[in-house]
DNA sequence: AACACATTGTTAAATCTTTGACAACTTATA
DNA sequence: TATAAGTTGTCAAAGATTTAACAATGTGTT
């Protein structure tokens, strides 16, 4: 029998579940039903139950959900059960501010260096993180152990910088910059787009004429 | 007869378009088809066709879109007709990189002010914008026309402060806390949580299992 | 131990989204 | 002016996602 595919629509999902029984593991709650958790979240327990069912039985009858071991297991899932070595290739204001996100330190994710083209920031420490000459950049992902490579460089310098990341060996991009950054199959890259995400803000009369 | 709903999907693809015709337009390309279009942004012609004309006939059987008038045409939609007014609460970094941001300037969105509660920041300049008090917040928001808030504040504090602001009259708020703020139906708002977009790429090897 | 209750996993229906197909129309060319 | 080529708007089919329903199973209580 064929695995069957789960689709990325219930994978971008996981994130959510996550923080949401991260709040209530803080909480010292056990259990939570789907309806619970529903409520909670505003989705229908249906969606709850069919999205975790797509991973295999992580409820019980009758029970419900252990708080505990469904935030591992959704944890497992997301690679949050081994820590992440990220660099962030430009040292401006927005790449200063994501080294300094304790968040992403708190859910195991190390920011090991900072890449820039400016020789005055250059061996600069930025929130503790020192950064480097774009020339040092291959021989530090090899030797220390990069996974993911934030991308937060002009438009002009992105598709350049993503493909010597991509040739030295990095499979995870995370990319600010205001363009799509296109990518062969066996690497992952998520485009964030500030700008399309304030535009969805601004067009809200039209959203008003659908609801 | 009814006016025809437009689903939020093809809502939040609008901002990508507009980004590729953006690009055309600056490259002086006069006009498009639907077919060019989709193998530029790596969809269907298909679908372009059928976003584009939730909105009414912006092409033309024979001859396709037109560059310039159709960017005009959807950057209404977005409201970006006309200007938009900001202010950001919360002058941490991430605050501080966003209103250092070229791209949201030249999209019409003006950052007015900024707003925190330590007094050692206020009154201070942020990338040329000044650091207010919250006392200010509700004055300021009358008295300036503010359209839409970005809430960058640590997660504790911001549903007290989207409370706030909805009373003083904000109808948009572009949230980078780490927790999804809910608000009435008649108030937008955008969810950034960057750390779930992360946690989507660390878990790159669900993905590789399901395509 | 038996019963009532709670809740999942799973199936099937309903809804939404994407894709393919083509008539209608425009442009360009002869 | 007639014809060929190109392209949209639109309809219908295919595919994906969400929701509802319920049998199966576990929990808790008496």
């Amino acid at each position: 029998m064929e695995a069957k595919e789960i689709s990325k629509t219930v994978i971008a999902r996981l994130p959510r579940y996550f923080r949401y029984l991260s709040e209530l593991k803080e909480k010292g709650t056990e259990r939570i039903s789907s309806k619970d958790l529903s409520k909670l979240m505003n989705v229908t327990a249906s969606q709850i139950r069919q999205d975790l069912n797509n991973f295999g039985g992580f409820g019980q009858q009758g029970y419900g959900y252990n708080v505990d071991y469904l935030h591992g297991e959704i944890g497992k899932l997301l690679g949050l059960d081994k820590p992440h070595n990220l660099i962030i290739c430009g040292a401006g204001s927005l790449g200063t501010a994501l080294a300094g996100n304790p968040d992403f330190i708190n859910a195991g994710f190390r920011i090991k260096a900072m890449f820039d083209i400016d020789p005055v920031k250059i061996g600069k420490f930025l929130h503790g993180i020192e950064v480097h000459s774009n020339s040092e950049l291959e021989d530090f992902i090899r030797e220390n152990d990069i996974d993911i490579a934030i991308v937060a460089v002009p438009v002009n310098a992105a598709n350049d910088l993503k493909d010597k990341l991509i040739d030295h060996g990095i499979r995870a991009i995370w990319n600010f910059s205001n363009t799509d950054l296109d990518v062969p199959d066996d690497v992952a890259v998520e485009n964030v787009h500030l700008l399309d995400s304030l535009m969805r803000l601004s067009c809200v009369k039209v959203q008003h004429l659908d609801s």
